[in-house]
DNA sequence: CAGTATCCTGTCCGATACTG
DNA sequence: CAGTATCGGACAGGATACTG
């Protein structure tokens, strides 16, 4: 993430969210984390990026708390990397992401890689469901609101959304069909 | 996204969804067009973002097939954006993100935006499930496979995997507890 | 092996100026 | 209004060399 404009001071959780995880490299790390990756050189080999870069990678991970480092040998000593509660809270992103990348991406003949279920290898096709109401979640069912903690920023936006709205209803009535 | 190495042609779709989308501004523009925004002028007040910038992430996003160039006025010449059905089906990963961001990052008194019901306006809790069994999908259940196009890349990486969780089995009854 | 230190390059982005 | 053209700066990432 280039840093002439940080989205860490912006309200919105989804820019905040990219803030925290970095750059893309970070998700990808993310990914192998996940796939059960702890070593250094593991992550090295299988990213196939330069040390330096994985390093300063790892070491943004750990500060923001998606990574613990813990040490595994003490003569000589070395740590590993393995996901925190938060880093591992952070897979329905991957998998939603993944499973847009397959639908949309893929090769004709399907996917490269998809995610099973791990005792019956059916494969898992993840969709969203609301945890409150059970119902899956439809664009057209949805819409955001501002949360107890909406500063003007965010009250800003919604209005501005809700007149660009607003301005289309208007355009079409004016000109039915 | 820098262009030192490109996720392109990496198989892993979580790479190549990456690839797609761009960069992190590309994210902030389909969280707005999902707001309703169209208009270049609105892009640009809601983001805060150099018109230069923006026209070149639009482009990117028109080129990717995430958003349409539309005209809505002959004289004067004028475009809008509007999401494609590829760019409407991101958002399960806008949603999840936004959705860690609020568990991770807010306010101790609660998020500044989420996402509601259109009519009730009650709160949603975005979770994923398995669209074939309705199951929750838990970390632990799932595991990731190679599908009917892996090549070797995928491969190698679920052996490295593999190989990396056998590593730590071994350790573990070594020297039990 | 598990990194750190340093230098270099590419490019994302912002600022500014300009056009129909 | 809806952009395009051009410029300069900041930083991610690569390469290489080095350390315990």
């Amino acid at each position: 993430m280039i840093k002439v404009t940080s989205f860490r001071d912006m309200e919105c959780p989804v820019a905040r969210s990219l803030e925290e995880v970095g750059e893309w490299w970070s998700i990808l790390i993310l990914r192998d984390a996940f796939h059960g990756l702890r070593r250094f050189d593991a992550f090295e080999v299988s990213l196939g990026m330069a040390s330096s870069t994985l390093a300063r990678r790892l070491s943004l991970l750990v500060e923001h708390g998606m990574l613990a480092r813990r040490r595994y040998s003490e003569r000589p000593p070395r740590d590993e990397y393995v996901l925190t509660e938060k880093g591992r809270d952070f897979y329905p992103v991957l998998l939603a992401l993944m499973a847009w990348g397959n639908r949309h991406l893929a090769d004709p003949n399907g996917p490269a890689v998809w995610a099973v279920n791990r005792d019956s290898g059916a494969v898992i096709e993840p969709v969203l469901i609301d945890a409150k109401t059970g119902q899956r979640i439809q664009l057209r069912d949805i819409s955001l609101a501002p949360g107890p903690t909406a500063g003007p920023e965010i009250h800003q936006r919604m209005a501005r959304a809700a007149a660009a709205r607003q301005a289309r209803l208007a355009e079409k009535n004016k000109e039915p069909l």
